[in-house]
DNA sequence: GCCGTTTTCGGCCCGACTGTTTTCAGTCG
């Protein structure tokens, strides 16, 4: 079964073949199109079944070909071929941090070794010493990588899921930011572009006292080991084994700083061709004539010298957005203002009318307009339970000037159950279930499901849930999309959104402040791409209720 | 191998850091 990530990783294992190989320039196109297939909102058959291909961002004639080839026949002889010509120990080598292409070229072709056990025992018999380019501390530092290997193979390839390092981002920026002449700390990289897993955490720092920050961030308490120390950058690793690198500019670059460290690698590549075709030149320190400074103090000020408009964080991956910004401002993503209703909230079964006052006075201060209770759901086993009738009377009479207050029921699909018969209810959300493969029609009870709930669930088929994104489609309903297990990611939303189907975000009622949940849900649909009106609100419910029933 | 307000050929982002070098190569992001 052909699938956009085993293509990636061919295209992966190709360029690092061909970095072995002494290659200049073709390893970085197929890592530039591994790249996009990885992001890819599509299936490649289905791109390729409508002959477009070539329009993949990095895919010309030769890897469209070699795609086509993948997926008809399940390999790519091009990448057979390189399997045979080289080692697979010699590529394994270059997994070694410190270790690149250049260098286990040179072992292979010089020293004839061909993998990390034949570098280790080279190195313990002294072939090493002496070598050309091979001091003391270089044999040192491959001896300690090889030995970190052999103990954690396949450590430091991992990325962390984004909520897991969002507590991490936010107690280092607070700690910069308390030392005495820090002006701004800002997280950078794929974190700030809300990426679902974060590889580097790259944190920009602005400050009159540069080593200050420094020292403090090496102080920090977890961590491990530090892995460079210069005068402008540090890089650290924790203890969870996140490495966390730290920039120090001056306050006239912070704006190019942050745009440089923010990525992504393919937008700002883009970024600086578009430059150099305007005579400018693009770094982090600013854009530049020559060797003066046209731009730099702001990220606005950047994307102005160079004929665009601002381009959120979340749409720098250099999928279009870059023509778009040419082109003028762009449209505005959704932002947290717009978050106003809440369309999913759990109580407790216990919960008492009091519980509810409480509830609804959350969400006034919050300014919300629409709250929707789930007052009775059927779990995975069938068995159905609702709140006590007197709270669910209580939520009745709850709606206050400007708040809406909804009730909901939440169950898979399928016939309303019974216990449910006699409680009235504002809306469905409905779960998706696994077993359910011959239900995708749009079902036609009331009330109808207004979202889609906990689709993500692990374990769901990428089939499946393309069919249950088109059930919503139909049913005018909506499907939630945010972190964690049971809501969708942006690639996801992307494919829904894209489907006419609104996404639906949590408001973040009932989260303490600095639950990341709310802010991530937001992220992934701002990188699908919505602004306000992809996003289910009090008035997409109001223009149901008036065409239907 | 890709790509075009610099190009259909001839480029291919740019700088920091480390180690090994007396001026640079390799790696990394």
């Amino acid at each position: 079964m052909p699938s956009n990530a085993e293509a990636a990783e061919i295209f992966r294992n190709i360029a690092d073949l061909l970095d072995v190989l002494g290659e200049r320039f073709k390893p970085e196109a197929y890592r530039r199109a591994a790249r996009s297939i990885e992001t890819l909102a599509e299936d490649l058959g289905a791109v390729a079944a409508r002959n477009e291909l070539g329009s993949i961002p990095g895919v010309g004639e030769a890897i469209g070909e070699k795609i086509r080839e993948y997926l008809a026949t399940g390999t790519v002889h091009y990448y057979e071929r390189l399997k045979r010509e080289v080692p697979p120990g010699v590529v394994e080598l270059l997994r070694l941090p410190g270790l690149g292409p250049k260098t286990a070229r040179r072992f292979w072709v010089e020293l004839g070794i061909e993998g990390p056990a034949e570098l280790a025992t080279a190195i313990e018999a002294g072939r090493l010493t002496g070598v050309k380019g091979f001091g003391e501390k270089k044999i040192d530092q491959i001896r300690l990588a090889l030995a970190a290997a052999r103990a954690a193979p396949r450590s430091g390839h991992d990325r962390a899921a984004i909520e897991s390092v969002y507590p991490v981002a936010e107690r280092i920026v607070q700690a910069l930011r308390a030392v005495p002449g820090t002006e701004r700390a800002e997280a950078a990289g794929s974190f700030r572009r809300c990426r679902e897993s974060v590889g580097d955490l790259d944190i920009l720092v602005t400050s009159t006292a540069p080593e200050k920050v420094f020292d403090a961030f090496t102080a920090l308490p977890d961590v491990r080991e530090v892995r460079v120390r210069g005068p402008t950058k540090e890089t650290v690793v924790l203890a969870s084994g996140l490495q966390v690198d730290l920039r120090v500019v001056e306050p006239a670059a912070f704006g190019a700083a942050l745009q440089y460290f923010t990525g992504s690698k393919d937008h700002n590549v883009h970024l600086r061709s578009i430059a150099r075709a305007r005579g400018l030149k693009v770094n982090e320190y600013g854009v530049f004539r020559d060797d003066e400074r046209v731009a730099g103090r702001t990220e606005e000020e950047v994307y102005g010298a160079l004929g665009l408009a601002w381009i959120p964080p979340e749409l720098r991956e250099d999928l279009g957005e870059i023509e778009l910004a040419a082109r003028g401002p762009l449209p505005p993503l959704v932002a947290q203002e717009d978050l106003v209703a809440e369309f999913h909230v759990h109580l407790p079964p216990t919960a008492s009318p009091s519980d509810i006052d409480r509830l609804v006075a959350e969400a006034r201060s919050r300014r919300l307009s629409f709250l929707g209770v789930v007052v009775g759901e059927v779990d995975a086993d069938g068995h159905a339970r609702s709140l006590p009738p007197s709270t669910v009377r209580r939520l009745g009479a709850a709606a206050v000037e400007g708040l809406t207050v909804a009730r909901a029921i939440e169950t898979g699909l399928g016939p309303r159950p019974e216990p449910f018969g006699r409680l009235a209810a504002d809306y469905r959300i409905l779960r998706p279930t696994r077993s359910e493969p011959a239900a995708f029609a749009p079902p036609t009870d009331r009330p109808e499901p207004l979202v889609i709930a906990h689709l993500g669930a692990e374990g769901t088929a990428p089939e499946t849930v393309r069919r249950w994104i088109d059930l919503a489609r139909r049913a005018s309903a909506s499907v939630e999309v945010g972190p964690g297990p049971e809501r969708l990611d942006s690639t996801w939303a992307r494919i829904a959104r894209e489907s006419g189907v609104r996404l639906a975000l949590p408001s973040g009622l009932g989260l303490p402040p600095e639950d990341p949940t709310v802010a991530i849900a937001l992220g992934f649909a701002r990188r699908a791409g919505a602004g306000a009106s992809a996003i289910l609100q009090k008035r997409s419910l109001s223009a149901r209720s008036r065409s239907g029933t």
